[in-house]
DNA sequence: GCCGTTTTCGGCCCGACTGTTTTCAGTCG
């Protein structure tokens, strides 16, 4: 299903997970831990290497090489199914708990049998985890806590995990004998940040076989709904996907109805029955006589309705048809207009590839400038210093001019403190080129407090972009509580750029912070926050997110010629800058 | 389990925060 790289980190991580409950070997599980993502972030597909090119992987040795070997030989690792028969897997779920780590899952699991989410919501209510050392009310309160961000966004996967899915469902079911088009729709089409469920559409004279297929499919768990055009499934992971077999004449409405979103479909057909039109998944019909107007083609459709075709991210009813009906439509943001990434990381802190895979990947998808930001010292794990930092930039001296048009830029990635200081002195700051500014702790600060800290990380001269401005992690955390509409007038007033972090995990901001942002004319910075070359293409997840926020080439700053990048990198007061 | 100008053993990313365990374990980044 997915890449070869991310089933077997996605193992790797698993028998991880297994070690760390089982207890003893935290050393082991540190170990898989690293290997899990130095393959994840691996540029060759790892079912295309041997053993000994399995063990160059930095990470991997003679033990992890064998059992990747074994996965992708049986599709099977026999340690990792021996561990798994001791802990149910709904221990393993106990950890996505914020707050929940391996420990405290064991214990709730041998003294409690806890061995789901549900079962930890039960015992909470029958308040059975007073009993269990380590439990006290606090502890309590942060479980609970933890289990509703998770509720939150359970049923919803990643968009990039369902892009995924319904790439490869498309794929499949265009093989198929007599699909004349498939593609797929809904709010994977609208590039949402999180998906419910993922629609698929097929074009057939005999929708059987389509059908058929897909009912056929390998990650098919169920067949939930089986009938002439329509079948629903769900997955081994839980997911559902709805296909719909439609005839080829319909395609255009099909797939404006099936993309939706639905609120959007309803302003359409407002507009159709002012025209005395009638808008359904089969075509725009004469309201009176029935007869086809437009069906075939989405751009028909709409140019019946008197508009111009609008992208699948901006059909959430935020405006566009009116600004459609104007002819007012906003130019986006498109991934071929970004010129470079001003965010991203080597294996000098945590990133997993050395300098040279990035800066060549960079170059290999066409940027024009290119900016590393390893983390600065304040962040004490990475164990940054300011000779690494300098001895870097000899480093990417050297690499200058080797990759064609391509130019580098040092950088670093700050951390901003709780009272909105940054790590180094001005001097220190000063020799980078580009500073990006992110909060990474001290997420519980009250309003006032993380307001006054991010608008103080703007103000501070030398910090040209803010890094994932509210910090929230899908599943993880909801986002710090913080001013936003202040922060956003503090960006705009200093000159500092907003990132929108393309990590399909964070996705920060998202569409609703931009669209408020852009209020205030800020400009952005949509950057991937790279910790391995492969990640560079999340890019994708970010200019979506633009774009759903209606972001035009000319707000975002990296979309702009270096020369004019520069200028605005020098902010007033910036000092030498550079 | 991995790794090596500390090289085949003995380290391993380090520190802060939190709640509760009265001396520190667990979680997080």
């Amino acid at each position: 299903m997915a890449r070869p790289n991310a089933e077997v980190e996605a193992l790797l991580r698993e028998y991880a997970d297994l070690i760390a409950i089982t207890g003893k070997g935290a050393f082991k599980q540190r170990a898989y831990e690293r290997a899990a993502r130095a393959i994840g972030g691996h540029p060759t597909d790892v079912a295309t290497l041997d053993a000994k090119r399995l063990r160059e992987i930095p990470g991997v040795g003679s033990s992890i090489a064998d059992k990747v070997e074994e996965y992708l030989r049986t599709g099977r690792v026999a340690a990792v199914e021996e561990r798994r028969a001791a802990v149910p897997p709904g221990v393993r779920a106990l950890l996505d708990v914020p707050t929940l780590g391996p420990k405290k899952a064991m214990t709730l699991y041998r003294e409690l049998g806890v061995s789901s989410v549900d079962d930890l919501s039960a015992a909470l209510r029958d308040d059975r985890l007073a009993e269990l050392k380590g439990f006290g009310p606090k502890a309590r309160e942060n479980i609970e806590h933890g289990i509703a961000v998770l509720r939150q966004s359970s049923g919803r996967i990643a968009l990039d995990a369902a892009l995924d899915v319904a790439e490869e469902t498309v794929a499949r079911l265009a093989e198929v004998a007599g699909c004349r088009r498939c593609a797929y729709a809904g709010s994977v089409r609208r590039m949402k940040e999180t998906i419910g469920d993922i629609d698929i559409l097929a074009a057939a004279d005999d929708p059987e076989p389509v059908m058929a297929a897909f009912r056929a499919l390998p990650l098919v768990d169920e067949v939930v709904l089986r009938g002439r055009t329509k079948t629903t499934v769900r997955t081994v992971d839980g997911l559902q996907l709805d296909l719909r077999v439609l005839g080829e004449d319909s395609w255009g409405a099909g797939m404006i109805y099936f993309t939706g979103s639905k609120a959007h479909n309803i302003r359409l057909r407002e507009i159709a029955l002012r025209k005395k039109l009638k808008l359904s998944e089969y075509g725009l019909f004469d309201a009176r006589t029935g007869r086809k107007r437009a069906a075939r083609g989405e751009e028909q459709v709409y140019r019946r309705l008197g508009l111009p075709w609008i992208p699948p991210t901006l059909r959430e009813d935020r405006g566009e048809v009116a600004a459609a009906q104007r002819d007012e439509l906003p130019e986006l943001v498109t991934e071929r207009d970004i010129r470079g990434d001003l965010h991203s990381h080597t294996d000098l802190t945590d990133g997993v590839a050395p300098l040279t895979e990035m800066v060549a990947e960079a170059a290999r998808r066409g940027y024009h400038y290119f900016a590393v930001t390893d983390h600065a010292p304040e962040l004490r794990m990475q164990r940054m210093t300011l000779e690494k930092a300098r001895a870097q930039r000899e480093q990417l001296r050297e690499l200058a001019g080797r990759h064609g048009r391509l130019k580098l830029l040092h950088g670093t990635e700050l951390n901003i403190d709780p009272a909105g200081e940054v790590d180094w002195p001005a001097e220190v700051l000063a020799e980078f080129e580009i500073r990006v500014a992110s909060v990474h702790s001290h997420f519980e600060l009250d309003r006032a407090a993380q307001t006054r800290r991010l608008v103080r990380a703007c103000e501070n001269p030398h910090v040209n972009i803010i890094g994932h401005p509210t910090t929230r992690k899908f599943g993880r955390r909801t986002g710090i509580d913080v001013d936003l509409d202040a922060v956003f007038a503090a960006c705009a007033r200093t000159g500092t750029a907003l990132e929108i972090n393309s990590h399909p995990n964070r996705l920060d901001l998202n569409d609703e912070h931009i669209l408020r942002a852009r209020a205030h004319g800020v400009r952005f910075a949509i950057d991937s926050d790279a910790h391995a070359p492969a990640h560079l293409a999340h890019l994708r997840f970010g200019v979506a997110q633009a774009q759903r926020g209606w972001l035009s080439p000319d707000e975002v700053i990296n979309t702009w010629t270096l020369t004019r990048l520069r200028r605005f990198l020098r902010k007033p007061g910036g000092g030498r800058g550079s």
